[in-house]
RNA sequence: CGGGCUGUGGCUCAGCUUGGUAGAGCGCCUGGUUCGGGACCAGGAGGCCGUGGGUUCAAAUCCCACCAGCCCGACCA
């Protein structure tokens, strides 16, 4: 490029200037994710596909530490199981994709059209509560086959309107836990506890701080007692839902008929809980740590940790170089970050100076390595962090680095966490009055709103009303009813408020 | 489903008002010069201009129909 080197970054648009673009062209620059021809469907690439992989694998472990176990049920959900909860059906309805023929078949001019109907359409799961339940009825008989504590890895289909690339997809990957218990005391504890395990998941694993609590009325899981939340705030200041655990009472049990004989020998309908986080969770971090200059990814999810980079300028040193990147990248392979080996890659591909260094960049690789003829005789490795600016190089000893590396990665991890922490501490205000409230919530520029607002703690009455005043007139929404709070007076009404609230736009 | 817009090489688009049979930048391939760095020079591959019909000697360009996608609203992990 000819043009001035000053300053440039390698997205364009910058955050400030644009965000949600910004957003698109990261996913698109890091070969996270790319649109489909299917209208909301999208492909994962490898790299994004690494990362879910690697959020799989840690979130699993948490759940099987906590005594469930996976199993995998049907996509297909006959129509009738579907209907069967009256407040679930309205809730997805209107966004379920429904099959209504088996086969295909040719007519007349060799065109495939849709065969035999089914005589009970088949519904693609948007979630499984009732096909699960199902299964549960026919497995619980008496108290001691409780609890059941299963998980599932599966794809979901919900017909999205605005789909958006991991944030909203037409079909996503999740986990989706259902749970059945013997008292209401024990289905809350689980809630509780899954919230617990996918707070430490976001906050010690994606270096992602949360709000945790329960959602308002209106915003509750179709079918629901309770749920259970997390939000995020990403750095447009919105809000985005990072998981969420329902406490659906005796609803689901009475609905599918999952009933025991309970200590005192009386029939019970059993007491079930659900729970669900989702590819959305890679939007969630991409929003969260990345920068103008791309993807920044927390190390512990990264697919590659450490990326080395031969620098080959003379044919005379080339073999020489490389050998040494192979010899580094194995002592360090031998090495472990979090309980798991380093993940470590040398790019030996054919192509020229810094386009490979940029790729790397744009991916959000923790660390990279620089090796070349002027370290050979020194025996140092230059040494970049995604978390420091792009140009910034350490030079150091190679077996210091190499004897440091897991301390650097903990320290990148580290330090995305207190970053993220101090920027939604920053921007989440105590709002005492209407006035101040709206104020917080409203753009100086109204034509080109400038990334504004963020987390307004206010008191509420209860009232779904005035919820949806505030929707309608500034689009914020309650996120989060934390746990614990003072009483005192709403904002809007001065009437009495059980506790502050956490007030957001949202994703 | 309501309102606005667009369909031209892999991507972003120009050309259309004033019909004459296809262009640019990026990307890709080859060769060379560079290279502790997203470089440069030269050459090259790649398109029945969304689909169908009409007008015309002639249509990417004009007319009609259809299809698809995008943006703005209600929904949402």
């Amino acid at each position: 490029m000819t043009k001035t080197a000053e300053q440039k970054s390698a997205i364009s648009p910058r955050r400030d200037q644009d965000f949600p673009e910004w957003y698109q062209q990261v996913v698109r620059a890091a070969e996270l994710a790319e649109p489909s021809d299917v209208r909301g469907c999208m492909v994962i690439r490898p790299w994004g596909y690494g990362i879910w992989e690697n959020m799989q694998r840690q979130l699993d472990a948490m759940f099987r530490a906590t005594g469930h176990r996976n199993a995998y049920f049907p996509l297909f959900i006959p129509l009738s199981y579907f209907a069967k909860e009256a407040e679930h059906v309205e809730g997805f309805a209107k966004e379920c994709a429904v099959v209504t023929h088996t086969r295909l078949e040719a007519d007349a001019d060799g065109k495939l059209k849709p065969g035999s109907p089914l005589n009970e359409p088949l519904v693609v799961r948007p979630t499984s509560e009732t096909i699960i339940g199902a299964s549960y009825a026919k497995w619980v008989q008496s108290y001691r086959d409780l609890p059941i504590l299963l998980n599932q890895w599966a794809n979901v289909v919900r017909w999205e309107m605005r789909p958006r690339l991991f944030l909203r997809t037409t079909e996503f990957l999740w986990q989706e836990g259902h749970t059945v218990h013997e008292t209401e005391e024990q289905a809350r504890a689980e809630a509780t506890l899954i919230l617990e395990v996918y707070e430490r998941f976001a906050r010690e694993h994606l270096a992602v701080p949360v709000f945790t609590g329960a959602k308002s009325e209106s915003e509750k899981f179709p079918g629901a007692v309770e749920t259970l939340t997390l939000e995020a705030m990403v750095q447009d200041r919105k809000a985005i839902q990072a998981g969420t655990s329902h406490f659906l009472g005796q609803n689901f049990a009475k609905a599918s008929g999952i009933q025991f004989q309970n200590r005192e020998g009386k029939q019970e309908f059993g007491w079930t809980t659900s729970w669900g986080m989702t590819t959305r969770m890679v939007g969630t971090v991409v929003m969260m740590h990345s920068d103008d200059d791309g993807l920044v990814l927390p190390p512990r999810i990264a697919p590659t940790q450490i990326v080395i980079l031969p620098i080959t300028p003379k044919e005379d040193t080339r073999a020489r170089v490389l050998e040494t990147c192979d010899a580094l990248a194995l002592q360090l392979r031998g090495k472990h970050f979090a309980n798991s080996p380093l993940e470590v890659e040398v790019d030996r591909r054919d192509l020229g100076g810094g386009v490979k260094n940029w790729e790397w960049i744009k991916k959000g690789v923790p660390i990279r390595v620089e090796i070349g003829p002027r370290d050979l005789e020194k025996s140092s490795v230059e040494v970049s962090r995604r978390d420091q600016p792009i140009k910034s190089k350490h030079s150091m000893s190679l077996q210091e680095f190499a004897a440091t590396a897991a301390e650097i990665l903990m320290s990148i991890q580290q330090n995305l966490l207190e970053r993220a922490k101090k920027f939604q501490e920053e921007n989440t205000r105590v709002i005492e009055s209407k006035e101040e409230f709206y104020d917080f919530f409203t753009a100086k520029n109204a034509n080109k709103p400038e990334i504004h607002g963020g987390f307004a703690l206010a008191h509420w009455n209860g009232s779904g009303k005035v919820e949806e005043q505030i929707k309608d007139d500034l689009k914020v929404t309650i996120r989060v009813v934390p746990f614990g709070g003072e009483p005192g007076k709403c904002i809007f009404t001065g009437e009495p408020s059980a506790k502050p609230v956490i007030w957001a736009k949202s994703y």
